[in-house]
DNA sequence: GGGGGTTAGTTAAAGTTTGAACTACTGTAG
DNA sequence: CTACAGTAGTTCAAACTTTAACTAACCCCC
């Protein structure tokens, strides 16, 4: 039983700094895109790593590790997807258990309608905030925190 | 119609640390507080609030700009703590609308056990990660980006 | 002093997430 | 080959959040 080592002043600012900033930040960011483009930040980033991935397409299990949902919660969000029609799903050949997770290409127009404006919230939000010269050791704290929690 | 001004690598490199850390920070130290203490990290800052307030008190309203949640999602949030005896509500005296939320003795001892652990946690998956010197930096960047949205 | 707009808080329904249970398949060890 | 532990994905119920509607009280201005 060691006695607890509590926060500084300044720790503690930082701590709710963080927790301020990432539950607003992720409602502002949010409500922004749906109003301009009628999705959540959640399909947002489900399409854009999609998007990103070899032939446009990502295995659900490994779709569910990169943007840290849980598995139930990726088959529901797919779901919805599918039915906009923005994603499909393909059997995967080489493991029977396995789906693919396929952008359509009206996937890819509605994430290239929204990157422009979501680029823009970001901006706003975030990025017109900070001090440019901050952005160096902002990265490399907020990396070693994110790193982390791949597991 | 101006063209787009998008991000550069560091910028997206910045965002995307931003948007995992949130989440992932979010639901790993919950995870923690739940199982060290019963409590979900959402109870906990509402606690917290409560006994940093005069007379351990904060109106509904009040509460639920602090911890940015939604009129209805505090009504709830304070009816399963004060199911658990964490919390009591009382009539304000001077506005018959408004309703007091209070931290009863069994909500201030269960916030006492929590901090330490919670302390912890947050040492161990947040500080513990970052560099002390960019401590100051990243305070000003994430008040920065906090200030902004008590709106 | 009685409308009309606003604020405080709750409620009810719809939507989303969690967590456990379940099906189906894979891979390995005997 | 077959048994068994582990992996992929879905389903279902319970918990939680959102959204809109609602009640009640305040404010204030004519």
């Amino acid at each position: 039983m060691t006695s607890t080592n509590w926060l500084s002043h300044d720790e503690m600012r930082v701590w709710r700094a963080f927790i301020t900033a990432s539950s607003a930040m992720g409602t502002t960011i949010d409500a922004a895109l749906r109003k301009s483009n009628d999705i959540t930040l959640d399909d947002y980033e489900v399409l854009v790593h999609l998007s990103e991935a070899d032939d446009s397409r990502l295995r659900m299990s490994d779709l569910s590790l990169t943007v840290l949902h849980s598995r139930s919660r990726l088959t529901q969000r797919i779901d919805r997807l599918e039915k906009r029609g923005f994603v499909a799903r393909e059997k995967c050949d080489d493991d029977a258990r396995g789906t693919w997770a396929v952008l359509t290409s009206d996937g890819q127009a509605a994430i290239e309608d929204a990157a422009p404006q979501h680029v823009e919230h970001v901006r706003e939000f975030f990025f017109d905030r900070i001090d440019p010269a901050d952005v160096p050791t902002l990265r490399r704290s907020l990396e070693a925190v994110a790193s982390q929690l791949r597991s």
